[in-house]
DNA sequence: GGCAGCGTGATTTTT
DNA sequence: TCACGCTGCC
């Protein structure tokens, strides 16, 4: 235990009773966890198959087992359970299912099979889309779920009313006769088997486990944590780890409350607090806990460094997301000219939306990128169809795959056949597949030769998947169906990229074949099928050096030694959603600021545009207000793009910094105070707009791509200033005020004398 | 039955 | 801005 400090080893130490232990950003968490493994291994002669330890991501387990590997050695951490929640869950299933009347092939659907299910029901049903949008309503099943909540057991309410009964039960019923699963449902089917009092099954995998450990403890929801404490009820060694400062995954569920709460729920548990951060510098760390100090409810915790304070955060206004770009890329190329590696560095967005205009302007530049997340490669129109082949074969009833494909490529089998086919089936509660040979009496010669043509080629591909391994069934897949050679004759580019595509997919198989056998296990279709369904967003983050770009909520976990983090505007950062956002949305978007920022370890530089296109129109937006609680001492602020590249790095504070610090009345809400600090700029109306003075040896960006916007100019609201409106058209500002919200009063013509919000107008 | 073009609509965060 | 769905046409 040496090199650790005194709460760290007293969660290591800790072997027996409930634990929670309090983790900081940065505070060495995964090292105490492995850690404590690897004790409770040695010391406490505990069977490693006996210790579950759930992590947040695919990718977080796989590397909590390499550090065991190394600590432990591979022979007795390879029987350790690890992994997901969805993870765990599926591979109890494939053992439990008939506890819960699945086959053992069951599919996990993802989320847009499952609106395909249900907007099958709603159909059948004849229910309204546009009172009852398949989005939402799947989003309120879901919710249910998460609460433990089958169609049974739901109270009819307002949110959820009579139809939306209907819709679930269908949707149930819908995915058992399909022998598929939705994520929740995972969670929620282990969690019937544990509960089940009757069970043999219940019994045994209570007794199963002596040690249960979970990270990310504050994401967990109320059916996640269900399930532990069933799994952990025996011993009661349950071990949570987590940050509330860190939750930022209500929106799906997650309940803060399990950790804040964790006390109430086992008063004998032992509380430690890592309150130590070894990742960053020290003006990074005061950063942090400025911007989470504001925060309601939070557990007290003092975050602290024994490190330098460092590089200042740089904070840069810049006049459109493009410029905003620009700059990203110079500190980009200033980081690497350093020789900090490309993987070190990483620029996060609060929606992916923003990532395209950072995209162009890397790959402007030659620099090696990768996005996580965004559209995934598995949700691509040529993969899902591959995919669904190979669930189809080994799932028959699996009906979403099996629409998916009957006529893909075309094999003449139109939508009526289907429908007949699927009429059959549901009058008889059964899946597509068990319903062709009744259907297809009642259909015509033409379409009922098309139909047992393709269910001759299903049968003969799964005698394919008998004997050969998951790479050689695509192959054949591929070729028998004809969708390779369809491709093939198509010589678009498009078409090209989808064999490409293709080609990757197989690839991903033998990938996957390689890992099992490593882990001596037999490759099989089913665990491959599974293990796509559960990829997250940053698992398919490789290790090559090349600068990521992803969603801050994807940033969770991981560290840099540089990080931009851009679109720090109002409405952007925090989100601000069609309805207005509650101040728990606003209380997350604060938290999620907060997991943004101590992402950083050297280097932090953060960016805000004053105009941004959004869905297609230019806006203004204010400063975020989160900027204004960055502590004044630890920071300093750019005007433009042009004055980053002016050395010397450590020259004096600029004051005009001081117009973002919210030092003039403390009690003032500091929404108000950011945005008028940023709008009422009086530098705006005296800027020098000449050439910017470059120091000798200093570097210009290259603006080429982006010379069609002059920095600095027709930003700033004032004035005379010309704007857009939606409804009003053109119109010329004769004054700005500020009562909370920016407001502009304009002369528009036609209209004449107007208030409105600024944030509605664009530039004219 | 299939395709192309058009218009419409909406547009966080993800296992 | 873009993605999707619908409609109308071949």
């Amino acid at each position: 235990m040496t090199g650790l400090n005194e709460p760290q080893k007293a969660a290591v130490a800790h072997s027996a009773g409930p634990l929670l232990v309090f983790a900081g950003a940065g505070s060495g968490k995964t090292r105490v966890i492995t850690y404590r493994i690897a004790n409770l291994i040695a010391e406490h002669n505990v069977a490693p198959h006996r210790i579950l330890a759930v992590t947040f991501t695919n990718k977080a387990a796989g590397e909590m087992r390499e550090r065991l590997d190394k600590l432990a050695g591979a022979a007795v951490t390879r029987d350790l359970w690890v992994g997901t929640f969805h993870a765990i869950c599926a591979k109890l299933l494939r053992r439990y299912y008939a506890e819960v009347g699945l086959e053992k092939t069951f599919v996990i659907y993802d989320d847009s099979d499952q609106k395909a299910v249900l907007k099958r029901v709603m159909r059948a049903a004849d229910t309204d889309e546009r009172a009852y949008p398949p989005k939402q309503v799947l989003g309120r099943i879901h919710r249910q779920k998460r609460q433990g909540l089958g169609p049974a057991d739901v109270r009819v309410s307002r949110s959820f009313d009579s139809t939306l009964v209907v819709l679930y039960e269908g949707y149930e019923k819908a995915m058992r006769i399909a022998n598929a699963v939705d994520f929740e449902d995972l969670i929620l089917l282990a969690v019937r088997i544990v509960e089940n009092k009757e069970s043999a099954a219940a019994q045994e995998l209570k007794e199963r486990f002596d040690h249960v450990m979970v990270d990310e403890f504050q994401d967990t929801n109320t059916i996640q944590y269900r399930l532990v404490r069933a799994l952990a009820a025996r011993h009661e060694n349950l071990c949570v780890v987590g940050d509330d400062d860190q939750s930022i995954y209500s929106w799906r569920g997650a309940n803060v409350t399990n950790i804040r709460g964790f006390h109430r729920d086992f008063p004998e548990a032992k509380i430690v607090k890592l309150e130590q951060n070894y990742r960053s510098t020290g003006n990074i760390v005061r950063s942090a806990l400025a911007v989470i100090a504001p925060a309601r409810d939070r557990e007290p915790k003092k975050l602290w460094t024994a490190q330098e304070p460092g590089e200042p955060v740089h904070v840069r206004r810049l006049s459109s997301e493009r410029l905003e770009a620009a700059e990203v890329l110079s500190v980009i190329q200033r980081s690497l000219r350093r020789d900090v590696p490309a993987n070190e560095i990483a620029v996060f967005y609060r929606i992916h939306a923003q990532s395209r205009v950072l995209e162009e302007a890397l790959r402007s530049e030659g620099i090696p990128y990768q996005i996580i997340g965004g559209m995934k490669f598995f949700e691509r129109a040529e993969i899902k169809t591959a995919l669904a082949y190979l669930r189809l074969i080994d799932n028959p009833r699996s009906d979403a795959d099996l629409i998916r494909v009957i006529n893909t490529p075309t094999r003449g089998i139109g939508q009526k056949t289907v429908e007949r086919i699927m009429t059959t089936a549901s009058a008889r509660s059964s899946c597509g597949w068990d319903a062709i040979d009744t259907a297809v009496s009642e259909l015509g010669a033409g379409p009922k030769k098309k139909v047992l043509a393709f269910q001759g080629l299903i049968q003969k591909l799964r005698e394919v998947a008998e004997r050969a391994g998951p790479h050689e069934l695509i192959t054949e897949v591929l070729e028998r169906t004809g969708f390779r050679e369809l491709l093939r004759r198509d010589d678009s580019a498009e078409a090209d990229a989808r064999l490409e595509n293709l080609e990757e997919l197989r690839g991903s198989i033998l990938e996957y074949e390689k890992d099992t056998a490593e882990a001596g296990e037999e490759p099989n279709l089913a665990s491959y099928l599974e293990r796509v369904a559960l990829v997250s967003v940053v698992d398919t983050m490789d290790d090559a050096p090349k600068v990521a770009l992803m969603t801050v909520h994807a940033a969770k976990g991981l560290e840099f030694h540089t990080v931009c983090l851009t679109g720090m505007e109002e409405e952007v950062f925090p989100y601000r959603g069609i309805d207005g956002d509650s101040p728990e949305e606003l209380e997350e978007e604060r938290r999620l600021a907060y997991v943004a920022i101590t992402r950083a370890r050297t280097e932090l530089h953060i960016s805000h545009a004053s105009t941004r296109m959004i869905f297609g129109q230019t806006r203004y937006l204010a400063p975020s207000r989160f900027l204004a609680d960055l502590p004044p001492d630890a920071t300093e602020f750019h005007e433009s793009a042009y004055e980053f590249e002016r050395p010397p790095p450590n020259r004096n504070p600029r004051p005009e910094r001081s117009r973002y610090s919210s030092s003039s009345r403390p009690e003032a809400p500091r929404y108000e105070q950011s945005t008028r600090l940023a709008w009422r700029s009086p530098e705006a109306e005296t800027a020098p707009t000449g050439e910017p003075s470059l120091a000798e040896g200093e570097q210009v960006v290259d603006y080429d791509a982006f010379d069609d916007i002059p920095p600095d100019q027709g930003v700033e609201i004032r004035k005379g200033s010309k704007v857009m409106h939606k409804r009003f058209g053109k119109g010329i500002v004769e004054s700005v005020e500020n009562d909370g919200n920016v407001t502009v009063v304009a002369r528009f013509r036609g209209f004449g004398t107007r208030k409105v919000l600024a944030q509605y107008l664009s530039p004219a």
